[in-house]
DNA sequence: TTGGAATGTCAACAAGGCTGACATAAACTT
DNA sequence: AAGTTTATGTCAGCCTTGTTGACATTCCAA
């Protein structure tokens, strides 16, 4: 921590933070982190006997109105089983409106209705807030270097997924 | 972006993280970054018919052997029953041993095998070797905001349990 | 000695993953 | 026109991992 050592050290200095040590207090961080992360919407959808799934297909939805069930399995990484237990569900209690394709029949489009981006809303502004919060207290250069981490982190593909998405909402 | 028009918006400038559409990135970044995170754990564990859950007890296990279960819980954040069924099949398969404290003989001491070692080693490697790739990619400043994010992003709670295991482990 | 803490265990249930199989409609290819 | 592929839905069954509730045991501490 000296810079009389740090100048004998610089190599080891530079590399601090690619120690073991750093690596599993990274990985720590993203385990309690990613539970933070989750806890507010995870209790706002307790109330309405929904999980994270559903959450999940609503913020994307959501994102990307009249996206397909094929898109969004991929972006999700689940099974069009699972996916669909979800989807019908949402469905049924008119929270998302599915339409056939115009130009391909075969495709249905998914939209959010009012209620579903109501409850979107509700998710999502429990989660910004959170977001917000952890922020404003880290400041934006923090919150470049956190973007940064978690972008090399994600597996390749779903990172041009992602890339995509920050495009297109920009 | 320019000098010239940042003089005029410092504000919104400095505070450009904090809309709605940034929030929204930091969000999808976290979702998919995590999925890459326990990506790779999740293929090993997967030849083991291990889920997450036997991961998280391995790792916390080796990261402060002697734990009690009461201490797990906590950390875990889930209940004994469910904690207990992952630990049995642990303790079954010789991966993970029980000792019954003697101080206090109603507290059972959890320690790793030889073969829980290895396992948690395979596992943590994997992980390991994802984030030292994406804390290289980053740059050291990146992986400090990265680190800084996710503390802020914690339950009050947990962070004090993650700064008292940082400080335990350095 | 008694109350409460720490632990284990049984049973039942739910969410949300998975695989496999099968059905249908539409689009595309040859 | 016929055959193939794509997009989707659905049924059935299985697994992991979370939950609650109830109950037993052990044993520290007052």
């Amino acid at each position: 921590m000296e810079s009389a050592l740090s100048s004998h050290h610089d190599k080891g200095q530079a590399l601090l933070y690619l120690t073991d040590e750093q690596l599993r207090q990274g990985i720590e961080a993203m385990f309690f982190a990613y539970r933070g992360f989750t806890a507010d919407p995870d209790r706002i959808l307790a109330q309405f006997s929904y999980g994270r799934a559903h959450h999940r297909a609503l913020h994307f939805i959501n994102g990307a109105p009249g996206t397909t069930v094929n898109n969004l399995l991929n972006i999700l990484g689940v099974t069009k089983q699972s996916l669909n237990r979800v989807l019908r569900s949402l469905i049924e209690d008119g929270l998302v409106e599915s339409h056939v394709g115009k130009k391909d029949r075969r495709k249905r489009h998914l939209f959010l209705t009012v209620k579903g981006v109501k409850l979107e809303q509700k998710l999502s502004n429990a989660q910004r807030q959170r977001m917000r919060s952890a922020f404003r207290t880290a400041g934006p250069e923090a919150v470049a270097g956190f973007r940064t981490v978690l972008e090399a982190m994600m597996d390749p593909k779903m990172r041009n997924t992602y890339s995509n998405m920050r495009d297109n909402g920009s």
